[in-house]
DNA sequence: GTCTATAAATCGATAGAC
DNA sequence: GTCTATCGATTTATAGAC
């Protein structure tokens, strides 16, 4: 092995290693992430992260990115394991329940409270739709094999604001699917932000598991799996 | 007025500035508020405010009491102005809606992800529940008077654990009452937060109440509104 | 690429004069 | 109850030696 490619591994092991480090802070401090604290904890000068990171954004952001690949693969693996969509849907939500379970304050930073004065920028989004849109291709693939309930039919202007989107990903299908795939993730993961923010605080303590598995399936229910 | 009178006047009337002043701070900081940044905005010395709040922690406490009562006010008055179950679920949802768009930082103090060292004491809990305890007894009341849906059995563990709850408030009713309250709860927030907190980014710029309102009714349809 | 040193701020909380 | 002054800490970020 060439001296440029150890530099190079040595450089990615030492990027990982603060981004771990990072991670652990995240539960301390919230999103109020302190590059020098990082640094006081890996033993370097705080002037030395940033020779791997230009700023405390940079570095927020390398956590969301991972955040949300973390959240997707878990997600995806999970689903893949399942047949029919109502199962692959149920995997999924259980797996992102866990993996916000393990991963709770990670889980604050790409799905709570916005974080004051950080903008997230464009390599962002791309990994922020990888599990809405595995609910989607679920969906759509229900559709295809005639396995979703009749249900009354969509009112309202905002599914004509959701055709391009419906016609791009799906031009087969009916814009409905974009609307309830949106509105399942939104009850996924309010289901799971509620019960990790604490407000499930004293009514259901042992089987949080089931009582989130029955708003999941209500949600795959109004999406007509 | 007896001079004490007035003396209780004057410092009420104090104290409520400093907690507008940092409502308007939460927008900036987030609930990282700053007790010296409130007082430099109100041009008194920062050590004059401990006179009117002990800690940080405090003041902060006093704005989520503010923000539970305040969306727990809206919330009621909109449903008062319903007849039926379902008109009130509608009303309180959209008033809390509004309310949230109103006030973005409050409702992320309240709803969206715990401040970091800050924890809750009692005096919030009961303000907290104003709004699922609306939701509850319009549920309750359609239990009453025969208007609610029949649905497959609930099944799970978590049904036990709510039955306590359940026989607490309403004895006469089945602790499914419970469990889907909490979960249209969950699933309405869960709405508002993920719009406000940009989940619906270049998806639905519109018609967002539209949206909203359908994510809303297939919660009550879900609970047997 | 890591270090020391530093700039220029911020913060919560307290002491003590008035 | 408000002020000044202070303690003791924090932070992001940069400059320059090695």
């Amino acid at each position: 092995m060439s001296a440029a490619n150890l530099r190079a591994r040595v450089r990615a092991e030492m990027t990982e290693e603060i981004k771990t480090v990072a991670r652990r802070h995240l539960a301390t401090e919230g999103a109020n992430l302190s590059l020098r604290a990082v640094a006081r904890d890996l033993g370097m000068a705080s002037s030395a992260v940033y020779r791997y990171f230009a700023s405390r954004d940079e570095l927020l952001t390398a956590l969301i990115i991972d955040a949300y690949d973390a959240i997707g693969e878990a997600a995806e693996r999970a689903a893949a394991e399942a047949t029919e969509p109502l199962g692959k849907w149920l995997a999924a939500a259980h797996a992102a329940r866990e993996w916000a379970l393990a991963n709770p304050h990670e889980w604050a930073l790409i799905y709570g409270s916005p974080v004051p004065g950080y903008a997230a920028p464009r390599d962002t989004v791309e990994p922020a739709t990888r599990v809405m849109l595995l609910l989607g291709h679920t969906l759509a693939e229900a559709y295809r094999s005639n396995a979703v309930a009749e249900r009354p039919p969509v009112t309202g202007r905002f599914i004509e604001e959701l055709q391009p989107i419906a016609a791009s990903f799906y031009p087969d299908l009916p814009p409905r699917v974009i609307a309830d795939t949106i509105a399942a993730f939104f009850q996924i993961c309010g289901a799971i932000s509620f019960e990790l923010f604490g407000q499930l605080n004293k009514s259901v303590e042992e089987d949080r598991r089931g009582f989130f598995e029955y708003q999941v399936r209500a949600a795959a229910a109004a999406a007509g799996l």
